[in-house]
DNA sequence: CTGAAAGCGCTAACAG
DNA sequence: CTGTTAGCGCTTTCAG
C-alpha cells in the first residue's frame, strides 16, 4: 500500500514522470491541454508515489478549496447527527473534507460561524436547520453569501432560508397536514400543539400543515392551545406541564419535533398520564429512537440522511441562475402514542 | 460590526498600522521581539478592519496548522455526536475548526482516514472510539502517527488504544465491575451479556469490570452466557433475540453501550418479556434517551461532552516524552429497568 | 501540447 | 526591536 510520504510534492511526481510541474498539474487536475498518454502516465506515477496534494498550497495558489463547511444548529441533537452522517458519506465518496461549526440555535452566533468559515475560504457551505424569521441577520447572512458565490463559493441550505441559494426542503407543510389529519381522524378535537421557538421557519410551517388539516374539519389553530418554548427534550418537558395546567382538558399533543415529543412523554409519564388511553403524542422527525420510546413515538418521518446527501449534491453541482430546491417528501409512521380520542 | 473583506491581507493591516509586514505578522502571533505599543496599534488596527488570517497562506508558511481532524466511528451515534459536541465547543473557544471523519468501526477505513487527515496537514488529531485488538493496523497508525508527530502535530485519543500517544481512558472496567455488582446485589445470578464485536478494546474492558464483580460472588464469565454482535441497536437486538432463544432462564441483561441495551428492550417488548419484572436490563455510556426510554434505563454514566473537551485539551497542551493519560471517571445510575432477580 | 515563470498570503530566517 | 527577503507547494498566465 503507498505510503503518502510526509514531504511528497508535486515536482517529485513530475518528474518522475520526466513532465514539467506544470504539465503534472494539469493532468492530475484533468485539465485539458495534455495528451492522453502524458496524462496517463502521470496519474500513474503520481498513484504509486501515493502522491496527495497539498490542499493549502493548492487553496492558496487560486484552486477551489475541497472542504465543506456544515453549519448545524448542535450536532448532538439527532435531527442534525443524521443529516452531518449524511453529508459525511457523500463527502468521503468524493473525496471532500467536512468542517462542522454550531450555530447553538442563535441567529448571531449562526451569522458569526458563516463569516469564519468565509474567511477560512471553504469551497462549499452547507446550512441545516431551520431558517430564522430575522429580516436583519438573513440580508446579513444573504448579502455575505452573494459575495461569496461571486468568488465561486456553493452554498446550499436544508431547510426554508430566504438566502437566495440552493435549497433542500422538508415537507414540513405536508408533515403537519398529515399528523393534524391523523389525529382528527381519530377523534380527537381538543388538541394541544407543544412548539418550538417563535422565529424558526421550520416550526411555522409544521405549524401551517397542523392548521390546514384543522382547517378541514372546522377548526382553527387560534383555538388550541399552542405553547411555544426550546425546540429540545426540555422545552418539551415545559410545554406538556403547561398543558397539563392550564388544559387539562386536552386529549392529544402534537410536538413539532421528536425531541420535543420525548420531552412531552416523559412530562406525562412523571404525571403518570397514560399514553395513548388518555393522552395521544405525536412527533415529527423519526429519529431513530423515536420507534424505541414506550409507548413508540407516532411520527412523521424525514429522511434526514438523505436529506445531508442532497444538499452536498446540490452544491457540488455548478450553479444555476435560479436558486433549486429539492423536496424530501415525508411519511406519516403510525405508532403506539396515538389513539383514539378518550369518550366523556 | 466589522465585515472582513474578501480580500482584506496581512498587508493592508501591517501599512494602515505604518509597520512592515513582518512586525504585524509577528504582533497578531502573539510572538515576542515587538514593543508592547506597537504590538496593541496593529492588534487594534487588525481588529477594526476585521481581519481574518488566511489559513491556507499561514499553513503553507509553516505555521502549525489551526484544523482539528476527528475521527468517529459514526457521527449519528449519540456516544460520538456527544463527544464531538464537546471537541466543537471547546475549539470554537479556541479558534480552531473541526474536521470530522467517519471510520465506521472498521479498522482498515480508519486508517485510511487518518492518512488522509495527515495527508490534509492537520494540525491535531483526534481519534474518539475504541481502539482494535488489531496488532497489524494498530502498528501502521502508531508509525503514521509518530511520523505525523515528529513534524509537529499533536494527537490524542478516546479511549485505549496502544498508539502511543496521550489519551482521555473511560472508566470502562470500574464501570463494568458497579453495573455488574449492581445486579448481584440484586440477587441475579443468571445474568446475559449482550457485548459489542470483539476486537474492540472497550468491549473487552467493559467485560473485565463484570467479570471483576462475578468473581466476587465466585462466578466467573465463562459460565455465563456472552454473546457478540454489532455494537449498535440492531445488534443488540439481535443478542436479546440469541439469549431469549439459548438461555431462556436469564433474568438479567448487560449491554455493553446503551445502543444496544435499547435493541435489548425493544426485543424484549416484541416478545412480551416485562422489564424489569421478568428481565433486567442495564447499559453503558447513559446517552441522553437513555432516561427516556420506558423503562428508563440502568447505565453507567460517561461523561462523554466533558471527554471530547478533554481529548482536544490534551492535545492543545505541547507533548510530553510520556503520553498522559486522563480517566474520566463513571457513575452508576440505577432508573427502572433493573429490578430484584424472580424468584422463582 | 508542453514548459518557464510569476505569484497566492503568510512565516521565518537573516540583517540591521 | 524592526524591516527585508526568501521560500512554503501549487495553479495559472504566457511563451514556445
Amino acid at each position: 500500500m503507498p505510503r503518502p510520504g510526509p514531504r511528497l510534492r508535486l515536482v517529485d511526481v513530475a518528474e518522475r514522470a520526466g513532465v514539467s510541474l506544470a504539465t503534472a498539474s494539469r493532468a492530475l487536475a484533468g485539465r485539458e491541454g495534455v495528451s492522453e498518454e502524458v496524462a496517463d502516465r502521470v496519474r500513474q506515477v503520481s498513484r504509486e508515489l501515493g502522491y496527495v496534494a497539498n490542499p493549502y498550497a493548492r487553496t492558496l495558489a487560486g484552486g477551489a478549496s475541497s472542504t465543506v463547511g456544515l453549519i448545524v444548529h448542535q450536532i448532538d441533537d439527532p435531527y442534525f447527527s443524521e443529516i452531518a452522517s449524511g453529508v459525511l458519506e457523500l463527502a468521503a465518496e468524493e473525496g471532500l473534507l467536512v468542517q462542522i461549526a454550531h450555530s447553538g440555535r442563535d441567529p448571531d452566533h449562526e451569522l458569526r460561524q458563516l463569516r469564519h468559515l468565509i474567511a477560512q475560504r471553504v469551497g462549499i457551505i452547507l446550512i441545516a436547520g431551520s431558517g430564522y424569521d430575522d429580516q436583519r441577520m438573513e440580508t446579513e447572512a444573504r448579502t455575505e453569501l452573494a459575495e461569496f458565490q461571486r468568488a465561486g463559493g456553493r452554498v446550499a441550505v436544508v431547510g426554508r432560508h430566504s438566502l437566495g441559494v440552493d435549497a433542500v426542503l422538508p415537507d414540513n407543510e405536508a408533515g403537519g397536514r398529515a399528523i393534524g389529519a391523523h389525529l382528527l381522524e381519530l377523534g380527537h378535537r381538543r388538541i394541544a400543539v407543544a412548539a418550538g421557538i417563535p422565529g424558526l421557519t421550520t416550526v411555522a410551517d409544521r405549524l401551517t400543515g397542523v392548521a390546514a388539516a384543522l382547517a378541514e374539519h372546522g377548526l382553527t389553530l387560534d383555538e388550541l392551545p399552542v405553547v411555544h418554548s426550546d425546540f429540545t427534550r426540555d422545552g418539551g418537558r415545559i410545554a406538556a406541564e403547561q398543558i397539563l395546567r392550564e388544559h387539562p382538558e386536552s386529549t392529544a399533543i402534537i410536538a413539532l419535533n421528536d425531541a420535543m415529543a420525548i420531552g412531552v412523554l416523559s412530562a406525562l409519564r412523571a404525571h403518570r398520564v397514560p399514553v395513548p388511553e388518555r393522552m395521544s403524542v405525536a412527533g415529527f422527525d423519526d429519529v431513530s429512537v423515536a420507534a424505541d420510546l414506550a409507548p413508540s413515538l407516532t411520527t412523521v418521518r424525514l429522511p434526514m440522511t438523505q436529506m445531508g446527501r442532497m444538499a452536498l449534491g446540490l452544491a457540488l453541482k455548478p450553479r444555476t441562475t435560479r436558486p433549486r430546491r429539492r423536496s424530501t417528501g415525508q411519511t406519516l409512521v403510525v405508532r403506539d402514542s396515538t389513539g383514539p380520542a378518550p369518550q366523556n
